[in-house]
DNA sequence: TTTTTTGTTTCACTATACGAAAAAAGCGAA
DNA sequence: TTCGCTTTTTTCGTATAGTGAAACAAAAAA
């Protein structure tokens, strides 16, 4: 056992899996063992074991990627998310309303997590990942799940959550965060003015399954350039809909888990 | 090390992740410890670790399921993978034109698994898993792969394959097989009838990356009851096309990987 | 061709992963 | 609510499994 609990190696090979999956592409033992902070012998030992089983695989030109076998994992990951097979056609509408970039992030109680997307056709839009955990004060939808929470669940978030510069715009105290959280609760949504990518901006609005119980929330990102300041209310209120929708589809299943 | 050469302790992890996955649902550690023949108080403890990272999650009544984690890796693994973006609207045409289950399959020159799928409309359809691996000698997919391999590749698959009943229809020996191989090359599709699962017959045709280079497959399932013999030639010529067209948008990239 | 860099193998060492057994918790029936 | 059974979690002595420095091999760069 590690000092935190878990088994080492095992941590190690996660580790090793983030690191490679965060690349998101070809790569070699040294880069992941400088990624990672291991001995390259420990990386390869682990990419072996790993490649046995197809979880890592190894190209023609020697560079190791992630392989099938994840595939499987998420298969079954997915087929539990009742969540996105809901709101999907809900997203779809919002993505032919808006033409951009349309996010649905789920919510555990505890991570949030992209876990489908609609890009924008224009060629400039922000950049995410599907499964990408997202921080839940420095972003729309997270800060529209925050909004949300029971004040017990807030005040545990807010003890343990970090306040740093990430752009010039970052909010960087509880105090800011608080007050915006406030002004989140009366509109129904919440914006990102360029704090975790510099010229994009997000609004989002969270999903509900029950009051106090958010469960995820759908986001709209922009870049900066192409978003007027007086077109924010009615997209504010556009996606704020779209999460209700969604909310509303989740009460007739009273199926999905989520929240605490 | 493992007897195998690999780490013990991660491949004890990865067959926990398989059964879980197999499971596809919340089960409990006294099933992963049985499905996986290792003790209790192991499967606990890598779940424990696998749990920190949100690779596994354990639900308010306790059982444990695939957790949020995976999305990122499949998701890494998914932006390398080009074929399934290009075939998508052609699987979706040949879906719309039988109105049956399509699936598309994924061939790396050593494993083939299924990748993308669209799903019958009938209440009554083929079940199958998105990263789950396929036989293939006993699929029509990979029979159709099989049959486009180079002749020494194809030996050495077949040294390899054991055969064995798994339906009364199942093709029991290697010359059976090989006579079945010669028809599919002439044909330009494969077939399977209810050798897999009884009541489910499949037709699938190999996409190829350039002259004895499969590197996939498209298939179509059908119950056995809504399947007339006398429409098998069109709809093998329907998949056919559809893999040759496929082909073709892999030509154009020349960036697929697959094939050794 | 030579040098540098990356990937792979070896092996002595020790701490980490182990699992039987005990303890705690949970569950269902009476 | 109590009790018996089952499952989950914890404990702890131990040996073996995972380790990483160093050597070696292969690949890439100069």
């Amino acid at each position: 056992m590690s000092e935190n609990g878990g088994i080492r190696v095992l941590e190690r090979a996660l580790a090793v899996l983030d690191h490679m999956a965060r690349i998101n592409g070809r790569t070699g033992i040294t880069d992941i063992a400088e990624g990672t902070d291991l001995p390259k012998a420990t990386v390869h030992r682990i990419l072996q074991t790993l490649g046995r089983k197809n979880v890592v695989v190894q190209g023609d030109d020697g560079g190791y990627s992630i392989g099938p076998a994840v595939l499987f994992w998420s298969d079954s990951f997915r087929a539990r998310s009742v969540l996105p097979h809901l709101a999907h056609p809900v997203i779809k509408k919002l993505w032919e309303a808006t033409k951009e970039t349309v996010h649905l992030t789920a919510y555990d109680g505890d991570t949030a997590y992209y876990v489908d997307k609609l890009e924008s056709p224009h060629p400039v839009g922000m950049r995410s990942r599907i499964g990408a955990e997202l921080c839940l004060h420095t972003t729309a939808a997270g800060r529209s799940i925050l909004a949300e929470m029971k004040k017990e669940d807030l005040d545990s978030y807010l003890n343990k959550a970090t306040f740093e510069k990430k752009t010039a715009s970052t909010i960087a105290t509880r105090e800011e965060l608080e007050a915006l959280l406030d002004d989140i609760r009366l509109r129904g949504y919440g914006w990102e003015n360029q704090e975790n990518e510099e010229g994009i901006r997000c609004i989002g609005s969270a999903i509900l399954r029950g009051r106090h119980r958010p469960i995820g929330a759908i986001s709209v990102s922009i870049p900066a350039y192409r978003l007027d300041e007086g077109d924010v209310p009615s997209l504010g209120e556009a996606v704020k809909k779209a999460a209700e929708r969604i909310s509303q589809l989740i009460d007739g299943t009273d199926q999905v888990e989520g929240g605490r």
